[in-house]
DNA sequence: CTTGGCACTCTCGGCCCTCGAGTGCTAATA
DNA sequence: TATTAGCACTCGAGGGCCGAGAGTGCCAAG
């Protein structure tokens, strides 16, 4: 049977009502509330096909009606109407957007940690970035002991390495090297380094001490690490003012789960997000078997070089679609203004120099 | 009055039976468990005394007793046993340890995690490093619009950030300009660099280009953020374990507070942590109103380069400070090892090559 | 000083009851 | 045929009561 109009009013009342107060919703609420001109009686038939249809349930015998998590897909899909931000939101999520973004450093976990604040429910954000080569290799000399690797990748970040030595070695020697990593070592993915192509140009270039497994260990480091997809979870703790999380057990569980950057980045799901759209995984939807109470929102954003960004959202499935939705769609459509739009500068920056960055300084003996 | 050797043990066996249980202790159980013989009577009159010194108290007059924060502190400073971990503990730790450090990205965020595993307690790290200068620049000519920086510090890690120009600059300018800023803003600390000097070196460069002023603020960037206290927050969720949170809203309210790395680097107590030792905060003794209610235990490791890094564990005043202290301390003592000892190298490592790195690529507009 | 004994206190869990929200059904009505 | 008022029914939440059990404090005897 199809859905009438009216029914469809009331399913949405019912979802909206519900996400509003997590209780159970009767139908004298919603004969005030939907503004339908019909009493209670009239609203209690169509509840009870509602449920015999499968769109929402009753917990009990005499309590309200909840929705199912078909309710919940129909609402989604067809109900919802499209929260309009007002004025304000749409200013104050512009306004964190620029402050956080203005210190380009991490955009993962910078969105990650938006989207949580924003919406106030857990987020996550993925990028998993196209595979990079070494473009180019410097060797810095600074003095006998000591040289600085410095490799520009493919997608115009630059890493680098102090390396210090226990023996002593020229500027010749670091000259050498150099022209042979520059020769063999770039424009080419992980695999193809191998303990041949190291022993060959540690031949080429007449070296005893290892210097060429360094450069190598390091160049196979940057290439793995740089395929690597990063991933970021957010605000975690907010499940806890969730009341469906008041059982401290449940909270545990799902926090463990999602506070699991590994556990994340395996999630199927994640990986085929269309396009621009928002994509809402409701309960059973989710393969995880720890998510197959919780809802999770996803959203992609051009982050420029051919990737695309995800950043997502989990709550429980009487989460607040239609908001989150919103905000997350801002969020990345943001994002994609500032990073997206292939490699022409983004407009209003013209005359302004355009860097890419590296930084970060670590220890390592 | 002093405490009594009787008075003492029946002290320690309360608390100790206490952390185990989280349930008040009775006369009767310490007879039975803590071996000193005598009946549940004569426990109960040195029970009441113990009350009346304010190191224990009763929930309600029929229940056990429960240690009070003077009782924990007496616990820890005197009668607690210091924790032999055990040979598969310590084996399993160390083995962690090797694990985790391996990849010495980020030693921060990683002993950070490794606290929290080992202890099953929201951890956190905290690393304020000494004041940083620049020690080198070398500016490395791509092509007649790109060049990237790179500066070595003086605690011997690497930055770089590369520059996309609008415009195009000869090799012999990168030169000039190489040359000038490791004439002037070499060693010398952030607030050094002013207008002033940026437009004495614009002018010695004769830069119409601005590049001047790029390169100064990356220097101003690293420096600023080579002392900025490096802080990670782990596992919080685990608090969700105790059962003194099992009211979410207090675990709300507590990992809220502590996932919010602010906070912890404005915590007074971190920053007085005495070389080796281990420093035990508990309940009242926190600063921050947030914290009142449950303990904190610190220690602090050598870094190197004259730095020390801090891990420190928060959970309820019944935590088990004596695996915690000995877990804590052990994770300490093998970080000092690794990292610290000045610049001499590690023994076992001296044929090997020793190596500073900096890693990490990032994008920015 | 210690200890057995005993009365007392207080919490916890189970049980019962009432209250109220909400339903489903029926019969009357438009 | 669709709607509605009315009414009996169901079920859970909350409150009060009670008994069991754990633990105490005190007393008098060893």
């Amino acid at each position: 049977m199809a859905l009438t109009e009216r029914k469809k009013k009331i399913l949405a009342a019912v979802v909206a009502e519900y996400i509003r107060t997590a209780e159970p919703v009767g139908s004298k609420t919603i004969a005030q509330t939907a503004g339908l001109g019909c009493s209670s009686a009239t609203i209690r038939n169509e509840l009870s096909e509602l449920v015999s249809m499968g769109y929402l349930e009753q917990p009990h015998t005499s309590a309200g009606r909840v929705p199912t998590p078909q309710g919940y897909r129909i609402y989604v899909n067809e109900l919802m109407q499209r929260q309009r931000l007002s004025l304000e939101e749409t200013e104050a999520i512009n306004a964190s957007l620029n402050e956080r973004l203005s210190q380009l450093d991490d955009i993962v976990s910078n969105a990650g940690a938006l989207a949580a604040s924003l919406t106030n429910y857990p987020a996550m954000a993925i990028a998993a970035p196209p595979p990079a080569t070494i473009k180019r290799f410097d060797l810095i000399y600074i003095d006998a002991n000591t040289f600085i690797i410095v490799a520009m990748m493919s997608n115009d970040t630059v890493r680098n390495k102090l390396v210090h030595l226990p023996v002593s070695v020229g500027q010749d020697m670091i000259q050498r090297l150099s022209s042979v990593f520059n020769a063999n070592f770039t424009n080419i993915t992980e695999e193809r380094i191998s303990p041949l192509t190291i022993r060959a140009a540690e031949r080429a270039v007449d070296d005893t001490m290892g210097l060429t497994g360094v450069i190598a260990s390091f160049a196979i480091e940057i290439l793995s690490e740089a395929q690597a997809a990063e991933t970021c979870v957010a605000g975690a703790n907010r499940l806890l003012s969730q009341p469906e999380f008041r059982d401290p057990a449940k909270a545990h569980a799902l926090m463990s789960y999602i506070s699991d950057a590994e556990h994340i980045k395996n999630l199927p799901e994640v990986y085929d997000v269309d396009g621009e759209g928002i994509k809402v995984l409701i309960g059973p939807d989710n393969v995880a078997e720890e998510l197959k109470d919780s809802s999770v929102v996803l959203a992609s954003y051009d982050m420029g070089d051919d990737t695309r960004g995800l950043i997502g959202v989990v709550g429980p499935t009487r989460m607040d679609y239609s908001a989150v939705a919103a905000k997350l769609g801002l969020i990345a459509r943001a994002l994609s203004e500032r990073l997206g739009g292939g490699s022409a500068p983004p407009k209003g920056l013209d005359n302004k120099l355009i860097i890419k960055e590296d930084t970060n300084g670590q220890h390592e003996q």
